[in-house]
Order: structure tokens, then C-alpha cells, then sequence
DNA sequence: CAACTAAACGGACCGCGGTCCACTTATGTT
DNA sequence: AACATAAGTGGACCGCGGTCCGTTTAGTTG
């Protein structure tokens, strides 16, 4: 016996060599599409072809479109948590907890402007849209932030529903479509939060 | 000249008689597909079957799948429509605004509870999604009760960040996947709408 | 090194949304 | 009644997301 055999509950074995290697062939070919041709040209069988495997194995990898555009913006997601949990204030911990949902919908709002497409991409599949564990994170921080800043209520759903004009189709619309600017959209979010978090 | 001939603005030509005919056909054969099936059985396919007439046909009339859903709504859209802006209090005028927002609110989620799925359904496109008509007259109406009690600031803005949550892809995942009652998503939407026209 | 097995692979296949265009028909005019 | 024409029609066709299953291969065991 070389290792302890314990039980390792919910931590799966690594992936073989050869499928981690396909792996990161295919987000490098997706990201490449994405830059090269935007998010339309993202088809399933472009990326497969472009990395130089099958059709299959990409659905293999990541389950359906939208869970390939989801891995694709993985790191951002992940560069995001380590701001809010880790970094420096205001948002990171440290900061009074009204300005650190403040901070955190400006920097959700500034994601939207670079990689809103992607993100909309990522959302037009149910799963990923709310069941993904990323967007469980979000609400856990924003519930845990209203609790912080002392706010009564039914904290879960509200947390729902000020991360719901958060998200990536809405801004995009609101951005592209009614012309609005990041500026006006951070304002109106810094609005909504003092007036929920008032009294 | 029988008619005077007026520019009418706006007032496009009615449909041929084959055409209206059609278009009933085809309504009640997808509402006919929803409550027998559900709403995954309402391809453009089957329903181009049912009611008759070719797959081009559809397209023609309805332009997608989306707007074939959103057809389906428009009864339920109108007659909510005109509940708030002619209908008895709280909904319609002579209430408080404040308790029309509410009343606004509890109604959205009546009829997510109704009709979530073909609403769902007919978000997934983007045109349908915010660009339509019924969505620019929830907004107007939202925006206009929150000048009338006396809110301050980007109202606009505020208005669609009040609706967010009250998209049907949401409210029925808080009720299907989450478990949450009706009754919990209406209280926590009077929550939401006391603060933010607090003050 | 040979044998074995679970994992990974690939591409044919399917169904659906959406487009296109040659053909048909309703409707108003003379 | 014959005509003109704009509107409507239908179904072949396309591309994409997603599935399936026979084949290949990486990693392990003796």
C-alpha cells in the first residue's frame, strides 16, 4: 500500500494524460476561436476540429456548450473569488461590508464589459445558469455581506434578487442595446445597494 | 376613394383571410401540444402538423420558436396589462404606489407559476427577451410608479433591476429547483420594493 | 514484457430551429 | 370574368448541439 486509501470523499481521481492534454487543446482552441472569429464561431465541431480531436470528446470534456464557455471564463470566476475572499479591500475583507457589495457589482458589471459575450453564451443552459457552483459562491459572499451589514430579512432571496440585474444578458442589453454606459450601470447599482442596505 | 386614405402610421395592412385562419390554426395547435406534452413537444415540426401547413408557415407567422411562445402569452400579457393600467386597486390606478408595485410583483409570480414554462421558453431569445413590447410597457409602468411615490435617482435603470428578478427563468427555479413558496418569493419581494422606496 | 481493464476517443447519426425559393392563392381592379 | 400582383405557402435543405457505440489507448499488475 503506497497511499492511505482514504475514503477522499468528493475529490475524484486526476484525469488520465492523454484527456488532460485534450483538455487544455480544446480551451486553447476555443479561446482561440473566440478572439479570432468571436463567440458565433465557437461551434462544437470548429473547436473539436481546430484541436485536432473528435466531436465526442469535447462533449466528454465539458458536457454541452454552455459548460465549455463556462470553463473558458473558469479563471476570471476564480480571480474574482480570491478578490472578494482574499484580496484587499473594498473588496476584499477589511472594507465596511455596504462597500464591498458596492465594489462587488462594479467589478461583476466590468466583467460583463470584457467578457459578456462569452458569459451569455455560458448562460443559455439551465445548469449552468443557476446550479453552477460559481453563482452559489456569489450568493453565499452577498449573504453573507447583508448579514454583515446588519440587513433583516429573507437574506437568501434577496441575494437573488440584487444578483439578478447582475447578470451577463441583462448588462450586455442594457449596455449594448439602450447605449448605456458602465458608469451609469455602477451608479445605478451603487444606488440599489444603499437603499436595501438603509435602516 | 372609399377610405381617406390616411397615412396610418404605424397600422401595417391586415393579414389575408388564409393567413389569419392559419395563425388560429397554429395557436391553438401549440396550446393544444403544451397541455397535452408539455412545452418540449412543441416543436416547429410537430405543431406545423398539427395544425396543417407546412414548417415555412410557422416561421412565417410567428418568426421563431420564441415568438411562437410569446404568441402564446400575449392573451395572459394583455389582460395583465390591462388589470394595472385600468383594472381595480391594488393593481390598477387609485391604490398607493407602493402597493401597486407589490401587487405588480405578486401578480409577475401568479403567472410564472401558470405559465413558467412557455414563458421560459420564451425568453430564450434575446429579441423576446427585452426588446418586446410587453417588456418596454412593464417597464414604463414600473417607472412610472416609483415617480409617483416620490423615488429618487435613475429610474429607468432601477426599474429593470426591480423586473430582473422577476424573470420567469429565475422565479421558477427558486420554486422548482430551490422549493421555495409562492408565498416566500411574494414576501420577499414586498421586502424588496419597501426598501428601495424607503425613505 | 504481456496481459488486462477502465478510461478516452471519434465520427456516424439524429432531431430541431431556421432559411430559401419555386409555386399557389386571395383580393382588388378594369 | 379575366387579370395583375402582393401575400402566403410548403417542404427540401442546412448547420448546429447532442447522443451512441465500436475501437483505441494509457496506466497497472504480476
Amino acid at each position: 500500500m503506497t497511499s492511505p486509501l482514504l475514503p477522499q470523499i468528493g475529490v475524484d481521481p486526476p484525469e488520465r494524460g492523454d484527456a488532460a492534454r485534450n483538455r487544455r487543446r480544446l480551451l486553447d482552441a476555443a479561446a482561440l476561436l473566440v478572439a479570432e472569429r468571436g463567440v458565433d464561431a465557437v461551434t462544437m465541431d470548429a473547436v473539436a476540429c481546430k484541436a485536432g480531436v473528435g466531436k465526442g470528446t469535447v462533449f466528454r470534456r465539458f458536457g454541452s456548450r454552455s459548460g465549455l464557455m463556462h470553463a473558458l471564463l473558469d479563471h476570471t470566476e476564480r480571480e474574482l473569488q480570491q478578490s472578494f475572499m482574499f484580496g484587499p479591500p473594498p473588496l476584499g475583507p477589511g472594507a465596511d461590508p455596504i462597500d464591498r457589495l458596492i465594489a462587488f457589482g462594479h467589478a461583476r458589471i466590468a466583467i460583463v464589459e470584457v467578457q459578456g459575450e462569452v458569459q451569455r453564451a455560458a448562460e443559455n443552459s439551465l445548469e449552468f445558469r443557476f446550479a453552477a457552483p460559481a453563482r452559489a459562491v456569489s450568493v453565499r459572499h452577498v449573504v453573507s455581506l447583508l448579514r454583515a451589514a446588519g440587513v433583516q430579512g429573507d437574506h437568501e432571496l434577496l441575494a437573488c434578487s440584487l444578483l439578478a440585474p447582475l447578470e451577463a444578458t441583462l448588462v450586455l442589453h442594457e449596455l449594448r442595446d439602450l447605449g448605456m454606459s458602465v458608469e451609469r450601470l455602477g451608479a445605478a447599482w451603487e444606488d440599489l445597494i444603499r437603499r436595501v442596505t438603509r435602516c
